[in-house]
DNA sequence: GTGAAAGCGCTAACAT
DNA sequence: ATGTTAGCGCTTTCAC
């Protein structure tokens, strides 16, 4: 193997110290240009690349982000991170990746195993089991250790720390205000992320949509659970109580099931019935008929994340911004499953 | 912000050395069992956690594993990343990601990113790009400058070092044969990665396939292509020529388009036309009809590349194991899109 | 059983 | 303009 090149070799073979090796690299203005030159050079030839890990040892920072994602197979998540990536790159800070594969413990562990001068600060999204313990004591540590945290979609209250969400809340009241205005009568809610914040701010959009509009609640045709199993077994009796012409789903399983049921009973889509869900877009688009989608705008969440926890990074001791919740508005695409105006 | 602690403040605050401490904390056995207790203890209280950064500095190994991928979004690389994050942190490794976005620009430069100390080792799927332009110097230098790659799916001949990849070829003429046993005559193949060593590999098999069974070779029932806009071109026209009775896709969005385009066409799907495709499971199983498909095992590969990975770097020096390219099975999932035998 | 000291690779304050 | 030195936090060899 080729040794790596370190300043002390250079400072040796050029007859030089150390200091003026490390002071030539970094260009600094105590050094003469001929020097400059023929160390410069010389590093050049050697392939020389500062150590990072005695530069983070010296600097006392690491320029990498913890990032600790529920599920990276939810394209959700995976466009945030793409977002968090990006926007970590372009400020020259790395990402480090954990999956709590919604369990607390696993959450827990990944956070202890990068505080310890692995990263600087934290972007996460808050697992299932977390929110439903409802235990939020590693997050605060973290904060306490001076470790800034940013929590993006399914957030705490509890938790004292900037945050990127989006408008659930709005967004839903928007899509059912939507399928009201085409005429829907009967408008189904469907719901298997019920456990989760995000699922039951959506679940209050649909409500405020309705009474706004004078619509009676009817729970027949409202499924709320957190188990797409569940789901699955109560979606069979949807279609039989009522006659439903309109679907708003909370979440991807939710959506494509319901969409899937309907076409298996001879529904036409979106002539009888009108659905809109919370989904990908890409595999919204694939889908016969295209199913017409709320857009969390998922890069951009996972931008806006990471422009925050960097800021403060990099803000002068006692400069730290306030604490912010950024709202990240999204926006109703229409595609083939509902009718146009 | 409450001081980190360290060695050497808990050392003064018991008036015992630094590397009494030390080796207290790692239960060596030159200390004597009240010591140990008594700074364990403190060591707990003051919540010490060794600082990893020195520890990095000190061991000259980072316990860290860059992964370069080429786009998250691409489900079967999320898969492949969630084995590779689970292989890793059940070794007690880190996982840094970079997303090359298919540049070869990027790809470079994320290389250079964390070829400096900041990780132990690669594991990567080299970039649309970067196999066009068959550039891959920069992969030579990592393996020469010591850090080790593990290549997986899209590899390269040129570059000597570890490989996972999926028995493409057998796997398309299994599917291809598949079709045949279905008593589909006319095979269409489309594809819209035809710039990738994958794609290529899973077109000879189709060929073989067909040879084998001594069937024509149809060129106007093949689209090949790398641009999913030229591709959705050329599909529309690809009912027209002839009745095909059966599609083998390469990639998911041949899969679903050409999926889409028979439906549109009235085409009853599995009973006039069977179809299978490389693609991801869960949304080939929401699709109507749902989508037989070639499932690669995607975690499989992700964990087997952290493990050879983690092998080489833990071999002892001038013990490591010789270069291997593991093949994962691919397995056919058959679902409504091709009918039952 | 405990401690002093060197050193990992780097930076920067402080000589010269 | 260049060099010396100390120190980041830790491990480890070697004295005592």
């Amino acid at each position: 193997m080729k040794q790596k090149a370190t300043l002390k070799q250079i400072a040796k073979e050029l007859n030089v110290s150390v200091s003026t090796v490390s002071k030539a690299l970094s260009n600094s203005p105590e050094i003469s240009e001929p020097t400059k030159i023929k160390v410069q050079e010389f590093a050049k030839l050697k392939n020389y690349k500062p150590n990072n890990i005695a530069v983070n040892l010296k600097s006392k920072r690491s320029k990498t982000i913890g990032v600790i994602i529920p599920n990276i197979l939810n394209p959700f998540f995976a466009k945030v991170f793409s977002g968090i990536e990006k926007g970590a790159n372009d400020k020259g800070y790395n990402v480090i990746t954990c999956i709590s594969n919604e369990s607390l413990e696993k959450e827990i562990h990944a956070m202890e195993m990068l505080s310890n001068g692995t990263i600087d600060g934290f972007i996460l999204s808050i697992s299932e089991e977390t929110q439903k313990e409802q235990e939020f004591k590693h997050f605060k540590e973290a904060m306490s250790d001076d470790l800034p945290i940013v929590m993006f979609d399914r957030i705490s209250d509890e938790v004292t720390c900037d945050k990127v969400i989006v408008d659930d809340f709005e967004a839903s009241k928007d899509a059912v205000n939507h399928l009201i205005k085409l005429k829907c009568k009967n408008i189904a809610l469907v719901s298997s992320i019920d456990n989760l914040s995000v699922g039951k701010l959506r679940a209050e959009g649909y409500i405020r949509a309705l009474v706004d509009n004078k619509y009676t609640i009817n729970e027949d045709i409202i499924i709320r659970t957190d188990n797409p199993d569940d789901f699955d077994e109560r979606l069979k009796k949807l279609f039989d109580t009522k006659t439903i012409d309109g679907i708003f789903a909370l979440d991807e399983h939710a959506s494509v099931m319901a969409m899937k049921a309907a076409i298996k009973r001879g529904i036409k889509i979106p002539e009888e019935l009108s659905i809109i869900g919370f989904a990908d877009g890409v595999w919204s688009r694939r889908l016969t008929p295209s199913l017409s989608t709320i857009s969390q705008h998922g890069p951009e969440i996972g931008e806006a994340a990471a422009e925050m926890l960097i800021k403060r990074l990099e803000a002068k001791e006692g400069e730290e911004p306030d604490y912010e919740t950024r709202t990240i508005k999204t926006e109703l695409r229409q595609r083939e499953s509902t009718r146009k105006l």
